[in-house]
DNA sequence: ATTTTTGACTTGCATTTTGCAAGTTACTTT
DNA sequence: AAAGTAACTTGCAAAATGCAAGTCAAAAAT
């Protein structure tokens, strides 16, 4: 009886597959923080308002590493801090960050301003450039402030 | 003691408030079933190849209407069947599919040819277009295939 | 040089969500 | 009238999540 699979069966589909990785609640919050935010510890994203719990978010950046969407590195000057990077693979997710703060903003009340969002929306490309730029540099300036509620 | 709510707080982001629609493995793929194949049964979802339980399907097309991202309206000539759609709200998640589609395709071994993805990669807004197009008109014919593993 | 604090996790446990098989109900077809 | 079909429900076990508390190594404070 050679059952190893959890007889999870999934399409080919390349949709599919994204959201094997990425189909939750957190994962893409996490690579919110890392992308625009310049967030890169444990403790930012924990305190980065959605509330996410501890082991949660300890399990989620393990598997986004095994997926290789994001890299682990301890601190040379503090050997207790990890330092959380998007991959090449990550920061290619900007596309998909960006159209989903897009329609975000359209279509939901979000404490985020119109006329910023539009602005986005109207230079895509510019800002998918800037946000590319700042990852090369190790450039941790926020793109994005966190939009309160 | 005025309790209601279930503490679950989140963010005014709009990243964070799509993510409480979409995050999950299934929403998704029901609006790429929606989208690009042209299914609108409960039926067709659930062969859809993705092996999603009946009454998770369910639970997601309530969910999903919702939000206000699906209709849900029975057809008169059988009024046994549902018939599900794309709301606006729904169609302008075409972008987001389609980038996601993107970074599957080029970052994981996928049954979708490189070569049509590139060419859709390189055409993104003819595609966008002509996925609205098949929108607007109640055109089902399949944007894309099933890609089979 | 101890003690305290900090950062990044584990662990235990109750609650919630999911997956699976088996109904059920309202039509349609034969 | 009987059989089939579409779209669900229901029941229950298994897995994932949320929460509070604890661990552990490294750094800072005393």
């Amino acid at each position: 009886m050679p059952r190893k699979s959890k007889t999870k069966q999934r399409s080919g589909c390349p949709v599919s597959i994204s959201l094997e990785m990425l189909g939750d609640s957190w994962s893409l919050l996490i690579i919110r923080d890392l992308m625009v935010r310049g967030y890169h510890t444990f403790k930012e994203f924990q305190e980065s308002g959605e509330g996410i719990a501890t082991n949660i978010l300890s399990d989620r950046l393990k598997k986004l590493e095994a997926s290789g969407i994001i890299t682990a590195e301890r601190e040379a000057s503090d050997r207790r801090r990890v330092n959380y990077r998007l991959t090449e693979k990550g920061i290619d997710l900007a596309p998909v960050m960006l159209e989903l703060l897009i329609w975000g903003a359209r279509h939901e009340n979000t404490g985020a301003p119109c006329a910023v969002i539009d602005r986005m929306a109207q230079n895509r490309e510019q800002v998918l450039q800037e946000v590319r730029r700042r990852w090369q540099n190790h450039d941790l300036t926020p793109v994005l402030p966190r939009f309160e509620n």
